[in-house]
DNA sequence: CTGTTAGCGCTTTCAT
DNA sequence: ATGAAAGCGCTAACAG
């Protein structure tokens, strides 16, 4: 391994000016800098970022936890995120948490002992707040994505759950449906809360009566639904729902895929909609009606106001940035 | 900041017994590791890997080259090889190289001063020979997927070009199809050149001709494909694609929305097929017919096989796993 | 403008 | 079974 040391020689003067060249510093002769450039070049000499680390407290490391990268709404967010990091001299490592706080938990220890400068973190539910402390006990900035936690105060990118509801609820409505039932995400996530909330006021909004047996609880990731689905299409035929609105794009696809099973129609017998594009690439074979939320710009924004908090240019209070999403209508809920 | 001292002040033991105790090395009374134990405890001590990676020379930290996660195929790979590594004690950083030798470059020197154990490179082109020669100079394994490398040896990953492409035919030519056209990525790139090959040679098999204006190269990544497929359908009629064979999944995507442009029906006036998967979620909208390649697997076993070589449990002889694809029949190319 | 000294947090080596 | 000394590669602080 070529050190500083050996590119001291190399070029005849001291380790430390060595590392004066390396860090641009400016009160060096431009005789002496050429000279020790030149050495860097014959030695192929790279600057080992440990030992630098260990003195500066800090790696260019950042992290993202997301619950699973393979959902198309974290692949875009993470990529945004690397984007930023990537453009700013950070690199990103990644983490899946799917969905668990144990997992969660040990990558974040991991985390804590690499040394990372800061952390995006899209938290598995509410215990999260358990993990996300031992970032702040260690004074390692984090910006939560999505989703948010009570009892903590940073950085937060998140969508508007509430405006989202209601633009899905509304083209409901509008395409005449009445009775909505709503597949939710687990109430120990707080987006899922804030958009039974959403969904609730919603409905009140347009004189539809709220109806218990039409609110349904599952995970944000595959899963099974044709139990959730069957029973929805046993209730009395007035209280059957018309239409669907799945807190995800998982449960949005798993629904459509539930209902095909029970060779039930979408859209003709059961309109779905859903929060996040499960389509990697728009417009290709567009079926779902969604809420696009813009995935690549949380993410962009989520590093962008981690690596602000990182260089110190942002300002001591915690900013809350709430990003709009986009209703794309396509087949699953129209035209019945 | 907690470091080893203070825990040894805290435990009433010199550093040195309680690095012992870290690395459970086995010369420590029970007595005094309980006692460590305890102040480790009770400090929250976190031992600092840039200190350790000093000494030791290596850092836990591996990394993945994907030309694009937002490709489901990568982002399938990527979860693949992170939960390999994972379950083997690494992190995983993450790099975009956009099919660029030049992003692709930039990143390699920044692992090379970040000390990375291993690296897991999807090479943008041929021209990536020269960048990945930067990691085997510093001796830093690395494995091969999905696109080789001539002049380079090293383990490699790879899907079966060669039968992929043959099933992809002969399923072309099952259904009637006589035309096939072929919209191939960049010939700088190992896999399109193989699946160029395979493509002449399956159609010799089948007793077509080929036909030199219906080989088509093009990006791999989105892009518009009117172009093309104009000229396509602009040919005289007996000269004209009844097929069109996508080299990978955007291709194949982009050739669809394009059809769709020039409002030719898929597959009633043009079947489409192509090299992998474009859904993240399978079997909620078929439509593509695709030849799938097993991206988890290609991640997570490129993984296994980085990990034997850091851990020097691997041959020494370079290995080359050659995957197969499953062919799965979807409207785009059925019932004409 | 350049060099010397000391030390970041840990582990290897050699004592005891 | 435990500790002391030295050093991994680099840079802050001070000296000249």
């Amino acid at each position: 391994m070529v050190t500083i040391y050996d590119v001291a020689k190399q070029a005849g003067v001291s380790p430390m000016t060595v590392s004066r060249v390396m860090n641009n510093s400016p009160r060096i002769s431009e005789t002496t800098r050429k000279r020790v450039e030149e050495a860097i070049r014959e030695l192929d000499y790279i600057p080992n970022k440990q030992a630098r680390s260990l003195i500066s407290k800090e790696t260019k490391l950042v992290s993202i936890i997301v619950p699973d990268i393979s959902n198309p709404f974290f692949t875009n967010m993470t990529r945004g995120a690397e984007d930023k990091a990537m453009q700013s001299g950070y690199q990103l490592l990644l983490g899946n948490s799917d969905e668990t706080i144990e997992k969660e938990s040990k990558y974040i220890d991991l985390l804590l002992s690499t040394g990372v400068d800061g952390v995006i973190v899209i938290p598995a539910q509410d215990r999260s707040l358990l993990n996300v402390r031992k970032l702040a006990k260690r004074k390692i900035p984090f910006v939560l994505v999505d989703r948010t936690l009570d009892g903590i105060d940073t950085d937060v990118v998140q969508g508007d759950n509430r405006n989202t509801i209601f633009q899905l609820v509304e083209h409901l409505v509008k395409q005449g449906h009445r009775t909505i039932t709503l597949i939710n995400g687990p109430s120990s996530v707080s987006n899922a809360r804030e958009r039974l909330e959403a969904f609730e006021q919603a409905l009140k909004l347009h004189g539809i009566p709220g109806q218990p047996q039409l609110i349904w609880e599952t995970h944000f990731r595959q899963d099974n639904l044709e139990d959730i689905v069957s029973r929805l299409m046993s209730l009395a035929p007035d209280e059957r729902p018309t239409a669907v609105l799945a807190a995800n794009n998982f449960i949005g696809v798993n629904t459509i895929r539930a209902l095909r099973q029970l060779r039930i129609r979408v859209p003709e017998d059961m309109a779905v909609v859903c929060f996040d594009d499960p389509e990697p690439i728009p417009d290709y074979n567009p079926f779902l009606t969604v809420a696009a939320q813009p995935a690549y710009d949380m993410g962009f924004m989520a590093m962008q106001l981690l690596i602000e908090r990182l260089e110190g240019t942002a300002p001591a209070a915690s900013r809350r940035l709430v990003l709009p999403s986009e209703l794309i209508v396509r087949k699953s809920s129209s035209g019945r």
